[in-house]
DNA sequence: TTGTGTTTTATTGCCTCC
DNA sequence: GGAGGCAATAAAACACAA
C-alpha cells in the first residue's frame, strides 16, 4: 500500500495513499520520498532561507542525522511577503496547475504541498464568503420584498375603508330613493362580480330613469375601486421588479404572474404589467367569493 | 498574565476523474 | 489505482479583553 506521511515536529502521520502534489523524483529535492513499507518517525529539518522563516520536510532515511529526529518543530505561519504572493496568484486563477505549484512553491521557498494546502485553504474560505454574501444579498431581498407586502397590506385595508365609506354612503343614498319607488335591491353578488359595465346598465337601467342613475354610479364606483387596484399595484409591486437584481429573475417572474396572498386572497394574475383576467383582479380586491365581512353591507 | 475566541496551517477520509 | 479536490477537523499561532 502506497504511504502518505506528513508531519509536524515528531508528530507522524501514515496514511493510505501518497498525496504529494508533486511526483516525488530526486529532481525535486524538496519533494517527499517515502517507501510503502516505511513506519518510522521521519523528522522535520528547519532549514535558513530568505531570514530564517521556512522549513522542508525530509526522510528520516534521507536526512540521516539524528540530531534532528524527534526535534520538535513548531508550525509556523508563512510570511506576509509569501502571502501576499500567493493572494496575487490566487486572484489570477484559485486553481493550481502542477507546473504553477512547483514554480510558486520554488519562488517562495515553500514545499509544493505548502502552496497546495494554501490555494486548498484559500478556496475553502472563499467559498465561505461568497456562501455569507448570497446569504446577505437574499435576506436583503427578503427584507424588501417583505416590507412592500406589508405596505400592500396596509394599502388594501385602507383601500377597503374607503370602500366602506363609500358603500354605506350609496346605501343611504339608495334607501332615500327607494322609499319613493319600487327599486329592486341589490345582490351581494349583482355588485360584486364585476359584471360588464353595459350589463350592468342593462339590468339596472329597467326603464326607470332613478335606477339608471344608481346603475351609473354603481358603475362608476366599480371602476374607481378598479382604477385603485391598478395604480396601486403597478405603483408599489411592479416598480420593486425594477429594482430588484437579475440573480431572483425566476422569483421575481413568479411574484408578477401571483402577488403577494393577502389576508389568504388569491392574487390577481399580471403579466407584463396588465392584468391577464380582470375578474381575478376584482375578485382579489373585493375579497369575493365568501368575504361576507367586507361588503356585509351590499345585502340588503 | 491568562483565558478565550478567531485565524491559519495542516491532516484525514472520501469522492471524482482519467 | 493514482492524483487531486473538498469537507470536516485538529492544533498551533495569534488577537485581545479582563
Amino acid at each position: 500500500m502506497a504511504a502518505r506521511s506528513f508531519l509536524y515536529g515528531s508528530v507522524v502521520l501514515t496514511n493510505k495513499r501518497v498525496h504529494c502534489s508533486s511526483s516525488p523524483t530526486p529532481a525535486d529535492p524538496f519533494s517527499i520520498s517515502r517507501s510503502s513499507s516505511f513506519q518510522g518517525s521521519p523528522s522535520m529539518l528547519s532549514f535558513e532561507d530568505k531570514g530564517g522563516q521556512f522549513w522542508r520536510l525530509f526522510d528520516h532515511e534521507d536526512n540521516g542525522d539524528d540530531e534532528y529526529f524527534h526535534q520538535p518543530e513548531k508550525k509556523r505561519r508563512l510570511t506576509a511577503d509569501q502571502v501576499k504572493f500567493m493572494e496575487q496568484s490566487f486572484e489570477s486563477d484559485n486553481k493550481l496547475e502542477p507546473e504553477r505549484k512547483i514554480q510558486l512553491a520554488k519562488e517562495l521557498g515553500l514545499q509544493p504541498r505548502q502552496v497546495a494546502i494554501w490555494f486548498q485553504n484559500r478556496r475553502a474560505r472563499s467559498k465561505n464568503k461568497q456562501l455569507e454574501k448570497d446569504f446577505d444579498d437574499l435576506q436583503e431581498s427578503y427584507n424588501k420584498l417583505n416590507a412592500n407586502y406589508e405596505n400592500l397590506v396596509k394599502e388594501k385595508e385602507k383601500l377597503k375603508s374607503q370602500v366602506d365609506e363609500l358603500g354605506e354612503k350609496m346605501m343611504i343614498q339608495q334607501k332615500g330613493t327607494s322609499d319613493s319607488s319600487s327599486t329592486k335591491s341589490l345582490s351581494q353578488s349583482q355588485l360584486c362580480q364585476h359584471v360588464p359595465e353595459e350589463d350592468v346598465s342593462k339590468n339596472m337601467n329597467m326603464g326607470n330613469g332613478k335606477n339608471g342613475d344608481f346603475a351609473e354610479k354603481i358603475v362608476e364606483f366599480d371602476n374607481r375601486v378598479h382604477t385603485s387596484l391598478i395604480e396601486l399595484v403597478d405603483s408599489s409591486y411592479v416598480f420593486e421588479q425594477e429594482q430588484i437584481d437579475g440573480s431572483l429573475d425566476e422569483e421575481n417572474n413568479l411574484s408578477k404572474m401571483f402577488l403577494p396572498s393577502v389576508d389568504g386572497y388569491t392574487s390577481p394574475k399580471i403579466e407584463n404589467g396588465n392584468y391577464t383576467d380582470p375578474q381575478s383582479v376584482n375578485s382579489y380586491y373585493l375579497g369575493l367569493p365568501g368575504d361576507d365581512q367586507a361588503f356585509g353591507f351590499w345585502s340588503y
